[in-house]
Formats: structure tokens, sequence, C-alpha cells
DNA sequence: CATATCTCGATATTTTTTTATCGATATCCA
DNA sequence: TGGATATCGATAAAAAAATATCGAGATATG
């Protein structure tokens, strides 16, 4: 893997505080002021950032806009990645019209669905064409990513088609595991298993009040 | 903790999978099966199992129906959290339609937004009233869960209505880190963090076309 | 009815991730 | 200019999570 999925996740909650720091003037940070204001302990975030590359200096830190920089090249959010995105619903609709994934890689250039009412409408700028297209524009486009926000029931059809496409990755919003050859790098994006630590966690809250753990994480 | 976080997150996956066997008629299963078709391998399934409380029988397995109770029950999904949301916008739409949260114990029951347009229309049954009202109407319902689907710059004010109205839970869409009291459970759900992954895994398939470790994961 | 086989549950091991420690070095201040 | 201090980077230790192993019990089969 290279580096630890835990550290992989924290990398954007680093990115977003850097710009912030950005903004507001600030032209170098340390692990530790990073540390009291992410509530994160230092070390931890110092071998994190180890893994994009960046080389701090001693008593001074990090060069803020470096930092970014070593970020986003480490992710691969300087070359925008093209995506088509299946399912244009409630969320579908949500995800078209994020203009900031741009900043963060990600430009959805297409939407398509089965619903005859939905095709050929504009959703924020982009025209929802028949999922029937998908695959012979994805080949034709050289689209890599697919994002599905579609229904449950239809998420391993239209991963299917993706694949016949040539799309090498899915960000899956549909809660069920897709079955795609080993080589697509699947992505599921599950609402309800979020949703079930935080109900855990009010459900403890709830049936032990007296064991306040106090953690907000 | 008493369950490893990554437990929790797979005991929803296993509540889908199960149910899928449920509908399909299957009344027992092992974690044998689950691993098979899951990919997982069965010992770290029935470790996250036994956080539940459910026994199962040698050779057989464990009853499906039972089991999926038990989950159910450990992730307190049998008594609905009533929850407020704030920020009626694409994504906060996308939300309040999502009919089959209350499968899993949430149930949104108002939404909140200070834009004049939107306050005092109706999406998918549930009236978006101004965020002024928030905090008043959580205490006088006894609403303990807030969901935040606003932009990152009104999160933290948002938030800070919340804990005023003795919300002790927050599901969190913003990209913020918001400042609350440590007694109050946050749950943030990052996009972008998400994203990250994803954009990693096929920057590397990109650049190191080699080195391909086909994980699906 | 005895035996083979499957799967659970418990314990032990390995791996991964987090946290601690420490020397080296850059900056600040007297 | 010299010493105090903060912070990095590397190595080491601890904690957490994943995986392996094994005995015991349940079911099927001959």
């Amino acid at each position: 893997m290279g580096i630890p999925q835990p550290s992989l996740n924290r990398l954007p909650q680093y990115h977003h505080y850097l710009n912030q720091l950005k903004a507001k003037g600030i032209n170098t940070v340390s692990c530790s002021l990073i540390g009291l204001d992410l509530n994160l302990v230092p070390v931890q975030i110092r071998k994190d950032l180890q893994y994009t590359g960046i080389v701090g200096k001693p008593k001074t830190g990090y060069a803020v806009a470096e930092l970014i920089a070593a970020i986003e090249t480490f992710l691969g959010w300087n070359n925008v990645q093209e995506a088509f995105l299946v399912g244009a619903g409630n969320l579908g609709t949500a995800l078209l019209g994020h203009e900031r994934f741009s900043t963060f890689g990600l430009r959805i250039v297409a939407a398509f669905d089965t619903d005859p009412e939905k095709i050929g409408q504009w959703i924020h700028g982009k025209m929802v064409l028949p999922l029937e297209k998908l695959a012979d524009l994805a080949k034709r486009m050289s689209i890599h990513l697919g994002i599905i926000t579609a229904p449950a029931e239809c998420a391993q059809w239209i991963a299917e088609k993706m694949v016949s496409g040539g799309i090498q990755a899915i960000w899956n919003f549909a809660p069920v595991r897709l079955n795609v050859p080993p080589e697509i790098i699947v992505h599921n994006e599950d609402l309800y298993s979020s949703l079930a630590s935080l109900s855990w966690k009010l459900a403890q809250r709830f049936n032990i009040p007296f064991q306040q753990d106090g953690g907000s994480n």
C-alpha cells in the first residue's frame, strides 16, 4: 500500500486546514500547531506528511504553500480526472452541483440515467444522457472514473456497463458490494455505514449515561 | 471504545448482506459464506459479530433473522432517532428524500435554512424552517441529532446553534472541523477525504502501471 | 451408531498503526 | 556571538487490529 489508509484519509483534512491558514496569510506552520487545531498528536501529523515527501525545517516547521502543493501532488489532485456519473436523482444532482470537486482533481463531465424524463435535461450544466451510451462514450472520451448514485438495485448492472467502457475506478454511493474484476478500484461511500457509528455512539450515550467517555471523534 | 471502529463500520455491510439473504429465504449462514461473498476472512467476521452478542452454532452458523436483529439492536437502529437537518441545498434535499434512513434508526423531521427563498417550502414532505427557530424547537421536541449539509462557512455557526438547542450528536457533511464541547459527538462525512483515497489509487495506477496490486478495496 | 467434516469460540500470533523518545539543527534573544 | 528553545526526522515502544491456530460441539453420511 505504501501509505496506511488512515494517513491517506487524514491528508485532505490537513489540506483543508492549510488552505485556511494560507487564506489568513500564514506562510509557515508546525506540526504542533496543526495538532492543536485539529486535535491530533504532532508525531502523527509529521508521519502522515512525510508520505507526501515534504521536508520541514527544525524550529520553523513547513512552508504552507509547499505543503499544500505536496499533498495535492501526492493525491493526484493536480491532474484532474474526468468522470461520468450515473443516477441523476437527488444525490446525483447534489454531486453534479459540487463545483468545488474540480479543486480536488475531479470533474464530472456528464450524467447518465435510464429515466426518459431525465434524459436530455441539463443539471448544473451537465447533460443527462441515456445509460446505453455510457460504455461507448467512456471509451471514446477515455473516461477512467465512474460515480454511481443510482438505487442499489441498478448498481451492479451500471458497474458492469462502466467496466465494459474501460472505466478503472468506481466511486459507489449505492449500498451494495459491487462485483467487478479485481483490477477495478472500487470505493464504497456507504452512508448507512457511516450512520452506524453515529447511531451506536448515540445509543451508548442514552443507554449508559453514567459512562460519558467524552470523545468527540 | 468497546468495539474497534473498523468493526463498527463493517456491521452495516453485514446487515445489508444478511437482508439480501433473508429476502432469498435463506435462514442460516456461516462466516465462511459471508466471507466468500463479502471478500473478508471468516475469522474477522466472527469477531465483528461477537460484539453484537450473537452466538452461533458449530457446523451451522448463525440464524439470519437473529443476526439481523442483533446488529440492529447493537447499533440502536430499532429505536428511531429524530433529527434536524440544516442546509436545504442539493445534498440536504438528497438526504431529506432518503426514506430508507428510517430503516436505520434515523428520521429527519425538519429542515432549516437561512435563505428566505427556501424557508416555508416543503422538501420531500418536510418543512423548511428559519434557522433561528432551531435551538428552541430542538429543545421542545427533544431532538438529539443534527445534520449539517450547509456550506463550510456556516457550519461552525450552525453547530453552535445545535449545541445551544441541546443537540448531542452532529452528522457533519461540511468539510470543516467543528469546534464543539467535548461531550458532543461529531461525525464528519467528508466527501473530499473519501475522494482522496480514490484519487490516490487512481494516480498510482496511472503513474506506476506495472505495479498492479489488484486490490479492489 | 460411529466417523468425518464443518464451523464456532477462545487464545495466540502477526501485522499495522499510533505514540513516545531522542539527537540534530534552525531560529530567537540576550 | 553564544546559549536556550522549538521542531524536525529517525528509531523504538506501545497499542490496536487483523489473522492464524486449535479444541469442542453440531450435523451429515456411511
